[in-house]
DNA sequence: GTCTATAAAAGGATAGAC
DNA sequence: GTCTATCCTTTTATAGAC
């Protein structure tokens, strides 16, 4: 491992406090004792606790491709599963932390009630980043979509799909409500692709 | 107005402001300034914090019928389009708050990254008994829903897409991110009674 | 059951030496 | 760029009179 700057362990250590606590529940004192740095060096990098908060947004929208979508895309080259393996993803994330898994970026969007506009925009940049990377997979999978669906629509109804699943499958400790959301968007596909083949 | 009692006064103030500035961002203070009482009122009710976060819950948990039930279903009928008169209900919500609504028990969800089992039972019992409402409504649809379709999971599915929905809308600070999220949702349902109507 | 005063701790942030 | 010490505010909660 390589020599990490303050600003290196401190993002590092505020991804994972922000998202095990949330950005509220950790403190400055959280941080630096993880990080075994004084205060003199955090705020020297980061004037407020807000330029964490941003600091950490930005890490997540820079590091989606190979913190999310490699891992899950390694092996698979059908667009359309690569939407599940996506979302599988994720289910292995809420089985290995019992479920108690909440998506970084929906975690913050939602506690965070009047963000600045800079943390406002990141979250939305950090969402839209992800259903881009999803409507690729829609477009890839060409005729097996019918013309006239949204393609966009459809990717950030994907989201919407991880999101809420991701919310009751903690809120009710249990995958299940998990697999339940994601087996009724693979209805979904399934319909839309037997309804290209079957033209009106 | 039947003059209240102060754990109502309080309960009413609770609601509002834990849903406004989420839980942690709402002091005692706060609670005691909006409802003009004093600490020792507060604290000979409610013991602490968290029993005043419990008392709201049981709020919504009690009040699901009159405060979002029978507004939303008032004039409405056919059990399918309760389904979506519900969701148009949110959908008004987030357009007078400016975009800003967030569901207030979704929201609490993801705050609250420790909750007590009691906190958690009652964020469980809720959306359980929101999806029960709806579970209702697909049954109501009887065969036009084809059989073999998992009632529950379908139901919980709507909630699902209505919290990604609301989510987004609110990070994006647009409805339409939550018009296309139920769009989508309208389209699986045709789509299920199309199929429902064409065997196999 | 409500009042005032206050404890006790935690939180974000700063100052100034090195 | 990092160290220690500390300021100031907010926050939850309590004590004891009325």
């Amino acid at each position: 491992m390589a020599p990490q700057s303050a600003r290196d362990k401190i993002i590092h250590a505020a991804m994972e406090l922000f998202w095990l606590k949330g950005y509220n529940s950790t403190s400055i004192a959280d941080l630096l004792s993880r990080t075994q740095l004084n205060s003199g060096s955090l705020y020297h990098v980061f004037p407020s606790k807000q330029d964490v908060l941003i600091g950490v947004l930005e890490a997540y929208r820079d590091g989606i491709e190979e913190m999310l979508l490699q891992p899950a895309w390694g092996h698979v080259d059908d667009p359309i599963e690569k939407i599940f393996a996506l979302l599988q993803g994720y289910r292995t994330m809420i089985v290995d932390t019992d479920c108690t898994y909440g998506c970084p970026i929906g975690s913050l969007a939602l506690e965070l009630h009047e963000p600045d506009p800079r943390v406002r925009d990141l979250l939305a940049e950090n969402f839209e980043n992800w259903t881009r990377a999803v409507e690729g997979c829609i477009g890839a999978a060409g005729k097996r979509i019918p013309r006239g669906v949204d393609k966009k629509a459809l990717a950030q109804f994907v989201l919407t799909a991880m999101e809420g699943g991701v919310m009751q499958a903690r809120t009710h400790r249990d995958v299940s409500y998990f697999d339940r959301a994601v087996k009724q968007l693979r209805e979904h596909f399934e319909l839309l692709e037997k309804a290209a083949k079957t033209p009106a």
